[in-house]
DNA sequence: ATGGCCGATGACCGTCGGTCATTTAATGAA
DNA sequence: TTCATTAAATGACCGACGGTCATCGGCCAT
C-alpha cells in the first residue's frame, strides 16, 4: 500500500502523538518532493520511454520499491510532473490579472507569459503528449487526472476573465467567453505542442519562428474578436 | 539486415531472373502491407505501450523475427502508420482543389474534410503525439521521418494554394501564404489533438463540441484574414 | 529496556523488445 | 530430376525493465 494511508491528525491523540504525526507528514511530503525532483531531471533529459525507475531511484538515493510507496506507476509519476507544470504556468498567468490594460493588450501579455514559460521549460509541453494516450491514462488514478483538469481550468479561467472584460468594455464582439477561452487555450497549446515536433518545423522547408507564429495567430484571432474599426485594418501584416 | 537490400532489377539479368525479382518485390510489398495492417489493428485498439510485437506477429501469421526484417523497431512500425494517415488525409484534402469556390468557402470545405477524416479515423491523430517524443524519434530512421515531413508539407500545400488564391482574388489581406498555411494547419491539428485528451474536454465542466470549436476558430481566423467589410460583421457569433 | 509497528529495502518475477543460429523454401545450372 | 546456392522465415533465447513482497531496521509508546 501507499505510505501514510491512515494519516489523520487530530481526534483522540496525545500531544506527542500529534507532533510525531505532523513530522511524519512533513517527511512524507519531503520524500515525495525528492522523488519528483529526481523524476523531473531524468524524464526531462531522457524522455518517458528511455527513463528507468532504477535511474530515478538512484537520483534521489532511495530504493526502487520506495518510489512505489508514493506513486502508483511510472505513468503516474510522469503525469504528476504535468500537474506541476500546469501549476507553474497558472502562477505565471495569474501575474497578468493585476495589470491595468485593455483586454486585447492583456491577451498579448498572456502570449508573452506563455511564450516565456515555454522557453524556460519546454519540457513540460512534451509531457502533455503522453497524457492523451489511453493506455497511459489507464495506469493513472482518476483523482490525479482530475487534478490535471483542475489546473488546466484555472489557466483557462484567466483567459475567460480577459475575454469577459473585453466583451463588457465593448471592444470585443459578444461571444461566449468560456468557449472562446477554450479555443484560445487549445490553439496556443496546439501550436506549441505541434511546434515541438522539431523535424516538422525546424527543417529548412518550413523554418518558422514560434513566437511569430503565436503572434500571428493572435492577430488573426483578434481580427475576428474585435469589433471592426478602420484602425484595425492591416494588423494582420505581421503574419507575413 | 532488411529483406531484399540488394534488390536492383535490371542490368545483366536473364528474363527469368528479372521476372522473379519483380515477383519478389511484389511479395515483399505484400508482406509489408500485411504487417502494417496487423500493426494498425493492434496499435489502434491498445495504444503504443500496451501493444506487443508478439501480438502484431500473431495478427499477420508471421514470426516476430520476420517483422524485424521489414521494420527496424516497434517505433518505426508506429511512425509508418503516421505516414499512412498523413497520406490518407492528403488524398482527402486534394479532392477540395477541384471545387470552384471562393477561397474563404474553400477553407470551410477543408475544415469539413478534416473533421470527417478525424471522425472516420480518430486514431491516426493519437499517433502524432508519440512522434514528438525525442526518444521515440531516436529509434526511427531519418528517412522515415522525412517521409512524414513530406506528407505533411503536401497537406499544407493545399492550404497554401487556397490562401494564395484568396490573396490573388483580393478577398484576403496580403499575407505570406506559407506562414499562414502553417498556422492554419498547426491550429487545426492542435485543436484536434488537444481535444483528443478526453478527460479535459469531455468532462462536464468543459463539455465542448469539436466541430463547433473548429468552426469558431476558423471564423476567428477569417475575421483576421478577410478584408474588412460590413457584411462580415457579426460572423463570430457562432463562437457562442 | 522492549515489543510492536511501519516505512524502506532490493532480490526477485514476469514480460517484452530485439537478436541470431538454424531451418525451410525457392531457384537455376547441370 | 537433382542438387548446390542463396535468401527469407523462424522462434528459442537474451538482457532489460516495471513492478512486488518477504524481510529488515529504526523509532516510539509503554
Amino acid at each position: 500500500m501507499t505510505v501514510g494511508h491512515l494519516m489523520n491528525i487530530g481526534g483522540q491523540m496525545s500531544q506527542t502523538q500529534k507532533r510525531t504525526a505532523l513530522r511524519k507528514g512533513r517527511e512524507q511530503a519531503q520524500r515525495k518532493g525528492d522523488i519528483l525532483r529526481s523524476a523531473r531531471e531524468v524524464f526531462f533529459k531522457k524522455g518517458f520511454l528511455s527513463t528507468t525507475m532504477d535511474e530515478i531511484a538512484r537520483g534521489c538515493d532511495l530504493a526502487k520499491g520506495t518510489i512505489y510507496l508514493y506513486f502508483k506507476s511510472k505513468e503516474e509519476l510522469y503525469i504528476s510532473l504535468m500537474v506541476e507544470g500546469l501549476g507553474l504556468l497558472r502562477d505565471d498567468l495569474n501575474t497578468i490579472g493585476v495589470l491595468d490594460l485593455q483586454a486585447d493588450q492583456l491577451l498579448g501579455e498572456i502570449l508573452g507569459v506563455y511564450f516565456a514559460f515555454y522557453q524556460k521549460n519546454p519540457q513540460y509541453f512534451r509531457i502533455m503528449f503522453l497524457s492523451s494516450q489511453p493506455d497511459v491514462r489507464e495506469r493513472v488514478r482518476d483523482e490525479l487526472m482530475q487534478e490535471c483538469l483542475g489546473r488546466a481550468v484555472e489557466c483557462m479561467q484567466v483567459l475567460n476573465e480577459i475575454i469577459e472584460k473585453g466583451t463588457r468594455s465593448g471592444i470585443f464582439r459578444k461571444v461566449d467567453s468560456w468557449s472562446c477561452a477554450i479555443i484560445v487555450w487549445t490553439t496556443i497549446n496546439g501550436i506549441i505542442t505541434q511546434y515541438e515536433q522539431d523535424p516538422f518545423y525546424r527543417c529548412e522547408i518550413l523554418k518558422v519562428n514560434l513566437e511569430e507564429m503565436l503572434r500571428a495567430a493572435l492577430e488573426l484571432a483578434l481580427g475576428g474578436l474585435l469589433i471592426n474599426n478602420p484602425s484595425e485594418q492591416g494588423k494582420a501584416k505581421s503574419a507575413s
